[in-house]
DNA sequence: CGGTTCGATCGAATCGATTCGATACGTCCC
DNA sequence: GGGACGTATCGAATCGATTCGATCGAACCG
């Protein structure tokens, strides 16, 4: 007997297991979802029938055109995946997300914040949407999804109505950080900052750049520095990650004449950059040069150095804005939640070098 | 004027706007879509309406699925987030995938092993799914993927029909790196492994385990050590990490009269740990114990060392798998691709003390 | 001037499931 | 024996868009 493989092979949907099963569409729905009085012999035979034609099970696709859900929930992270990923802050939000929301069966979809397409944020078919920090068109993104009535968490960010802010405590923590280099006697400090807006550009931290500035996390985070260094400059970041520290820190150790006594950078991956521009340099950690950082990442390898930072609770984060999207799905009013940082004294910060 | 808000605001939709613009509703889909003739005039008055009612463009269910496509490919990592992302060898392939995917407007919705709910691999509203690699419980897997008809491109997994495979070099790679380790004269080496299986669990390379292992990966590259080293055996990891390495190379370098004088990890990351293990056990590397890894990750911090290791094209692979995956979805045949590995000569290597 | 063609628009079927209300049939109790 | 009740099942409407074929005018050409 030789077996003729039809090319075509229309997939089986419900109403042909129903018929199959000698039930109604109907039946044979319930029969699967399990939500309504079947008999025992009835969801036996449907299942049956089911197998017989190899149905995999209803479309999600049709599921969720009808029920209005999708099971999916959006997460807008920068626009370059690997960006994102490099720093361990975003996995681990990432994570503490993934933690809360996976018990309710949804799934992660990746969005970029300028993506075209099927999946982007103007059309992306997602339940709830969970911006993750620092985002720079923030308002933008709020816009649109707030017209297409979607739930949204965010985290560091601006607050706004409509919208779930999960915080943290950046100005007080960046004011921590400057009160410790102060009281080490450090009078000329500079910052290494996140990327300020959506342009990401690396460059000296002028007055307007920190003014037409739309990145929250940056901004709170300078404003901490100058409420005990007023008027303290620095550079921008374009991304946070060791390499982007390094040419930051470059630039600002560059000319000897103006070096600062100490680094506030935004982020401990760039604090370890602006490490390895001092060593190029020759400078002594923390003998010529002290260095701060912001997370609290266990960054492997940084031996010989503990730095000091400002330790955040990222999973907690990714958690706390989890539990926020499935109270916002079922309908409640969450309330906003705040984090605060712990101060980590490491290696990495003494007394600035008396002038010679 | 008192503006009343309605407390209900049902989303307005391509019918409504069509009526307000005085159009039929195909016409309105066409003005919207653009994939079809309409008057400029019209397109205009459409637009306008959907301006009015605050129209948010298409609702993304049901374009999909009278589509029957959703624009959202899935990648199957394993099961902890965390534990994925830690190695820079799946965000590296994740990032390829985006490099490619993103062009056709996909988004990546990460899916893991043993989900349940609404977007585990049983009903998640995917176009194609790329596994990505190390897979341990891959069978189960194709078989339900195949069953709903979806598009699958697995990386380095079995061969298997209807499965679009990208492969790397694993076993030949690893019977360089013994080769290498060979011509220094070692004679006594041992394995850190990936994953074996589902269960992923820590213990002892017996041949049992050896022979029950499901992760192509692992087994692939055992084989090609063994190729070199008959019989060499060693410790299975539960996962790609720097921690784990460290916990398998302490097992492993524990009772110095059975201690090899090389040891072969699977990933860079599996490496650095039981280099960890070994500084901890006052071994030096590569004098008392010869290291080598897999990946070739340029790992930040793993100073003084550069480790020997086979250098593969990770990124390269992901944008192949994405490729892959758009070519499947117009219906193409693409044909499965290989990549091959480089050795990278390291100081973690070197020939064996010689016996007290 | 009549036939043809082309462009714009419309109607209606369709994608695949869910769900509300109705129906049919037993069973139970007074 | 008849009314009340509960369970299993069914019909039909619905979710929101896309798309094929039909229709209707207008322009064009011989």
């Amino acid at each position: 007997m030789h077996v003729e493989a039809t090319p075509e092979k229309p997939r089986p949907n419900l109403a042909a297991v129903a018929a199959l099963a000698g039930v109604s569409p109907s039946t044979a729905s319930l029969a699967f979802s399990g939500s309504g009085p079947v008999s025992a012999a009835t969801r036996t035979r449907v299942l049956d029938a089911a197998a017989q034609l190899d149905y995999a099970g209803p479309d999600p696709r049709a599921q969720s055109l009808r029920r209005g859900r999708s099971g999916i929930i959006g997460v807008v992270i920068e626009d370059r995946l690997r960006d994102a990923f490099r720093d361990p802050m975003n996995i681990a939000m990432l994570d503490g997300i993934a933690d809360e929301t996976g018990s309710l069966g949804a799934g992660l979809l990746l969005l970029t914040e300028n993506g075209e397409g099927a999946a982007s944020i103007r059309n992306a078919p997602v339940d709830a949407v969970v911006l993750i920090g620092c985002s720079t068109s923030f308002a933008a993104q709020v816009a649109i999804f707030r017209q297409r009535g979607i739930a949204l968490v965010a985290i560091e960010a601006e607050p706004m109505d409509d919208v779930l802010a999960i915080d943290l405590d950046n100005r007080q923590a960046s004011h921590t950080l400057a009160r410790h280099l102060a009281s080490l006697g450090h009078r000329c400090v500079a910052m290494v900052t996140l990327p300020l807006d959506a342009a990401r550009t690396r460059g000296p931290l002028t007055e307007e750049a920190i003014e037409a500035a739309t990145g929250y996390t940056a901004r709170e985070r300078i404003r901490g520095v100058r409420e005990v260094f007023a008027g303290s400059s620095g550079v921008s970041a374009t991304v946070s990650s060791i390499e982007e520290g390094l040419l930051a820190g470059l630039e600002l150790l560059a000319d000897r004449d103006t070096r600062p006594s100490a680094v506030i950078a935004q982020s401990d991956l760039l604090a370890v950059g602006v490490i390895r521009a001092a060593e190029q340099l020759g400078l002594a950690v923390p003998a010529d040069l002290s260095i701060v950082g912001f997370d609290g990442v266990k960054l492997d390898g940084l031996a010989p150095y503990d730095l000091t930072t400002m330790v955040q609770p990222a999973v907690e984060k990714g958690r706390a804005a989890g539990r926020g999207v499935i109270a916002l799905l079922s309908g409640e009013h969450p309330r906003a939640v705040s984090f605060t940082s712990r101060f980590h004294r490491g290696t990495t910060t003494a007394p600035p070098r008396v002038a010679s």
